[in-house]
DNA sequence: TGTGATAGCTCG
DNA sequence: GTACGAGCTATCACAC
């Protein structure tokens, strides 16, 4: 059993509000030495009025004028402590305003500054140029915030105010804690207080912003986010403490709060759309699914909506008599693998699989991104970055989603080609490849695989050769690039038969086969499963970890855990490595005043616009950052492409 | 009219 | 009953 786990920790510290913390731990962390610790402890605490003590309070102040605004904010300085928030008249820190600004520095009461409420009746409210002084000393205190990529993108895009690195963030303080767990200020709250927030929903009706909520009700609801942030900072710090991660608070401090900045200066940037080529493809998809249609329908001899599942599923396998499975809770299942399946069974079939890939780029992709082109006066999209969206660490994208810009057919790849540089520009893609297969690797420096990579080989076909021999690799390298990706899934046997269209017993000589000729993986592997086991977690390469609670999960789930777990490392660790690298290339760029800026990540690839003159040159630069982000026992390797739009990319 | 579940499809 | 991680659109059933 490990021992330092128990290092810091010492029964006599435990006051009464720490019993939040420690249910909370218990139930929230699969640590199971921490957790017997905890247990231990509690018997140690007295906890039996705890309930009064649960009854957490705060007092609500409401600073409406300059004079009352100035005497709080004057004794702030840079060592304060203070969580801030913002209220807004929406969700988009481009165009909608900040109605107020609460702020909190003890656990006793927090303030707010009504701005720009309007309604009719309105009492007093500080002048905005007033607030920005105030926000700017608080900014250079320690500031808490949570998300604050949202109320800093706002001050960055509408009010003149200059970057600045968080103190901390509470939403990024409890994705780190447990990035499977749910990091909502209001989830938070009841998590580690047991205390219920006021529902937004509550406040401000439908049709209306917060600016029309009144300023008392306001300064209760605002206050109390301040208040609940400030309180919340003090106990994900403490757990961290607890759960012997503070390693992870450097991990905060270094990276993570730096990356708010870097997030927010892509969104900010967005990137530019040829609206008259989507347009174009606009018009072409439509015509194309409203022949499809009638196609369908004479040939069914029938009219129904090809969108739902249910009514398809009818026509196919009742009317038309197809032999298909019932498949799905609601009736047959229809997907592009069933109809695959059935192409020469009825010649509607290939109409409707080319219905729902052309439909697909219509409505999920054509019609929405050239809506938000058009809004935009030099025709760019921005999309909003998740930092704290993934259980593994990696960025997710939304409204819109540019991470699943289509590009494995040839029509999808055509909306790709509708994203391109602005006049004088290219687009400049540079992605890490293989980088998962570069970890697994590096983690279990696995002699043969490493070797491969020394010597720049193609892995898949390497690992056909190691697999098959050298004469039927060739032929089988598609065979060793599914046992690949398997391998960094945790595949079993079944699926990889599925995807390779050859039996499981077959299925289960090759995985044989592939643990022969890499040994050393076989035993990462596992050395990843007892982790999962014993301890409850696995860390990436910047030890950042998931939990699972494998010792209460039903059979199903262990197996899932597994799996899980083993992803986790080479996703999580690729991640880690993709996001240094854009801190790098980020204040390369800044630094070196480069005409030129990175705009999107979709996981291992980084696109940026530079200034055509001086593009291959940065290009380099960029690559060099890449590759050598970090050192592993196998060399990084980043391959560079440009062009004038990101279809030619590639 | 809004919401949550389901099915399906897009990407790395 | 098992390949990992995401987000968006549409339908459908149900509640208000």
């Amino acid at each position: 059993m490990r021992t330092d786990v128990f290092k810091d920790f010492d029964l006599e510290s435990f006051r009464f509000e720490d019993k939040n913390y420690l249910t909370c731990l218990i139930d929230e962390f699969e640590h199971y030495e921490m957790k017997r610790a905890i247990e231990k402890a509690k018997v140690g605490v007295d906890l039996s009025d705890c309930d009064e003590e649960d009854k957490i309070e705060f007092e609500a102040i409401c600073l409406d004028s300059k004079e009352k605004l100035f005497k709080v904010v004057d004794k702030i300085d840079k060592n304060t402590l203070v969580a801030f928030d913002t209220e807004t008249t929406g969700l988009d820190t481009k165009t909608d305003k900040m109605v107020g600004f609460s702020f909190a520095t003890d656990n006793e009461k927090a303030y707010y500054v009504p701005i720009a409420h309007s309604y009719l009746g309105v009492t007093d409210q500080v002048d905005i140029d007033d607030a920005i002084e105030a926000i700017k000393v608080i900014l250079k205190a320690k500031v808490v915030g949570q998300n604050l990529k949202f109320d800093l993108s706002l001050l960055y895009n509408q009010y003149g105010i200059e970057e600045v690195v968080p103190f901390a963030d509470t939403m990024i303080m409890a994705w780190l804690l447990n990035a499977g767990s749910k990091v909502g200020l209001d989830a938070l709250a009841k998590k580690f207080f047991n205390y219920e927030m006021k529902p937004f929903k509550e406040l401000v009706k439908k049709g209306e912003t917060f600016a029309n909520v009144d300023i008392e009700s306001a300064t209760f609801y605002a206050s109390e986010d301040a208040w609940m942030t400030f309180m919340l900072y003090g106990a994900l710090d403490r757990a961290m403490s607890l759960a012997s991660i503070d390693h992870l608070k450097e991990e905060a401090k270094n990276v993570e709060y730096p990356f708010i900045n870097v997030l927010i200066a892509m969104e900010r940037r967005g990137i530019k759309l040829d609206i008259e080529k989507l347009k174009s493809l606009q018009d072409m998809l439509s015509k194309r699914v409203e022949e499809l249609t009638k196609e369908i329908y004479e040939l069914c001899g029938s009219e129904f909506n090809i969108k739902s599942t249910q009514q398809l599923g009818v026509v196919l396998f009742q009317h038309l008599g197809l032999k298909g499975g019932k498949k799905t809770k609601t009736g047959y299942s229809t997907n592009e693998k069933v109809l695959n399946s059935l192409k020469n069974e009825h010649e509607v079939i290939p109409k409707i699989l080319e219905y729902r890939s052309t439909q697909k780029l219509l409505s999920t992709y054509a019609q929405p991104l050239l809506k938000l082109a058009k809004k935009d006066k030099q025709n760019r999209i921005y999309t909003s970055f998740l930092q704290t969206g993934t259980a593994t660490g990696r960025l997710s994208s939304k409204d819109p989603n540019l991470q699943n810009i289509p590009v494995r057919s040839e029509l999808g790849r055509s909306v790709r080609e509708a994203f391109i540089a602005k006049e004088g520009y290219k687009l400049l893609s540079i992605d890490y490849s293989q980088i998962e297969l570069r970890l697994l690797a590096h983690f279990s420096k696995d002699k043969a695989l490493m070797e491969s990579f020394k010597q720049g080989l193609d892995i898949h076909m390497a690992t056909a050769i190691k697999l098959f021999g050298e004469e039927e690799a060739e032929a089988k390298r598609s065979y060793a690039k599914s046992v690949n990706f398997g391998i960094l899934y945790g595949m079993g046997a079944k699926k990889l038969s599925d995807e390779l269209g050859i039996t499981s017993k077959e299925a289960k000589e090759i995985i044989k086969a592939y643990f022969e000729a890499f040994p050393t993986i076989k035993s990462f592997l596992e050395k990843i499963q007892e982790d999962v086991k014993k301890i409850g977690y696995v860390e990436t390469i910047l030890k950042r970890r998931r939990f699972f609670d494998y010792e209460n999960a039903t059979g199903m789930q262990k197996a899932s855990f597994l799996r899980e777990s083993v992803n986790t490392v080479f996703q999580g660790s690729a991640a880690d490595l993709i996001k240094l690298s854009m801190l790098e290339a980020e204040s390369y760029l800044k630094e070196e005043q480069i005409d030129g800026a990175m705009l999107l990540q979709i996981h291992d690839e980084l696109i940026f616009e530079v200034k055509e003159e001086i593009v291959q040159e940065v290009s380099l630069k960029l690559k060099y950052i890449m590759e050598n982000i970090m050192v592993l026992e196998v060399p990084l390797v980043c391959s560079v492409s440009l062009g004038d739009s990101w279809g030619e990319l590639k």
